[in-house]
DNA sequence: CGATCAATTGACTTAGCTCAAAGCATGTGG
DNA sequence: CCACATGCTTTGAGCTAAGTCAATTGATCG
């Protein structure tokens, strides 16, 4: 466990609260596949140390394996770092599936703010962790909301490249950490929508793909560009 | 500004936090159409004290007025009570437009935290509200991810007779705090759509509608079926 | 009461979905 | 190390829900 301190925002590793969150924090791995349920407790806190994993709404029946079942929905693609909040929604469950093999510390959030209560760093930085992942879901919005589907590839490929190699401008090349269907479901896309504006992407130059997960983009700010604003 | 101290989440408001919020806090009343953006301050949190309002993403050019404007979208509907967070997105301002004239109180979000740093249950307070907006956020992407457009018309109407007049089943009636392009920008529909759902709904008896804001909903329940899972 | 702007309705277009088939990676077993 | 099987991915053809454009109706306010 003390190795995953790291991914907690605990300003001193070897603090007496470091050692008291640690003590209620749950460490799991899981495989590649696998998925996380809230279960019994309905309100997470997720710290993610090492891996790829993805925040699913099931509206559907609840299935037990991660295999993304059609009526899913992908709320969030998350790397290391990264601090995600698994709550009930109406009408549907939520759960974490890895992408890869992943490595996180489970809280539930009342014995984690409880414990921390006296931090005001740690809640604030649990706050501003919050905050930022609802300006997330508030660009996801307009996403969905007013791009079209060429809009959207091109703005999901760049907000990978930010979040995987820390790319912004100029060209760079990463492995997509999920398949086209994850991508789809994340866009409010089809599969197939999805291949074809690779395919179109691919022609008008502004990237190339190589395998199932190879991609380069040749030019960011030109694919911001088509990202729209 | 006493008066409306109970729109914070303080627990007794004649303490000495309650006194000392107050006097960082900004109180700002907004006639309908008017439009609170972040300005100097990027990062503002605010409390409706009283009236609606919407949270809007503008994505083209700033204009002044809270005028509706065909490449806003619309992020959330506000009402008494409601915590709101206004940070600038990647590629577009955000600003709260006021549907009624609206009492609220504005604080710079870092004043805010530090005045209350060491305030546990306030802190803890606004930590809840932020994932609380997150969720509803989430769901929104759920619903403009997989949704047909009466899906998505039932779910608003259903959603916002529990904000306006607290009702979850059975019948009711109030009046629509905004317009039908409102609705549309926030649903990521138009307004012929949104105006042909309503038509649809109440032809098949689910709801009437008076006017341009009158609305009577027949039978909540069965109003989310339609809305889907 | 009439002017104005929101809402509705209609006709037509289109982006993206669905269904279906073919092509490739990737991993497994010989 | 290569062949094959599996399941992603790509491509194609047609369809449909929702968008666009345009005209009409209706509500609201001076």
């Amino acid at each position: 466990m003390a190795q995953f301190r790291s991914a907690l925002p605990i300003g001193d590793p070897s603090s007496a609260i470091a050692d008291r969150l640690c003590a209620i924090g749950q460490y799991r791995s899981l495989s590649k596949g696998d998925a996380l349920r809230a279960g019994d407790l309905d309100n997470l806190l997720v710290f993610i140390a090492e891996g790829y994993a993805k925040l699913v709404a099931r509206t559907g029946p609840i299935v037990d394996r991660a295999a993304s079942h059609e009526s899913d929905s992908i709320l969030a693609f998350h790397f290391p770092g990264d601090m995600i909040s698994i709550v009930e929604l109406p009408g549907g469950s939520v759960c974490l599936c890895a992408l890869s093999d992943v490595e996180m510390i489970v809280f539930d959030t009342d014995q984690f703010l409880d414990t921390a209560a006296n931090e005001p760093a740690i809640i604030r930085s649990v706050l501003a962790k919050s905050l930022h992942a609802l300006q997330r879901s508030r660009s996801k919005v307009i996403q969905m909301g007013h791009k079209s589907a060429r809009q959207r590839v091109a703005s999901f490929v760049v907000s990978i490249a930010e979040r995987v190699c820390g790319c912004t401008r100029g060209a760079c090349s990463f492995n997509l950490p999920m398949s086209r269907g994850d991508i789809a479901d994340s866009l409010g896309l089809t599969i197939e929508t999805v291949s074809r504006q690779f395919t179109d992407l691919r022609l008008d130059g502004l990237l190339s793909t190589k395998g199932r997960s190879g991609i380069t983009l040749h030019n960011i700010d030109a694919l911001k560009q088509e990202a729209g604003p």
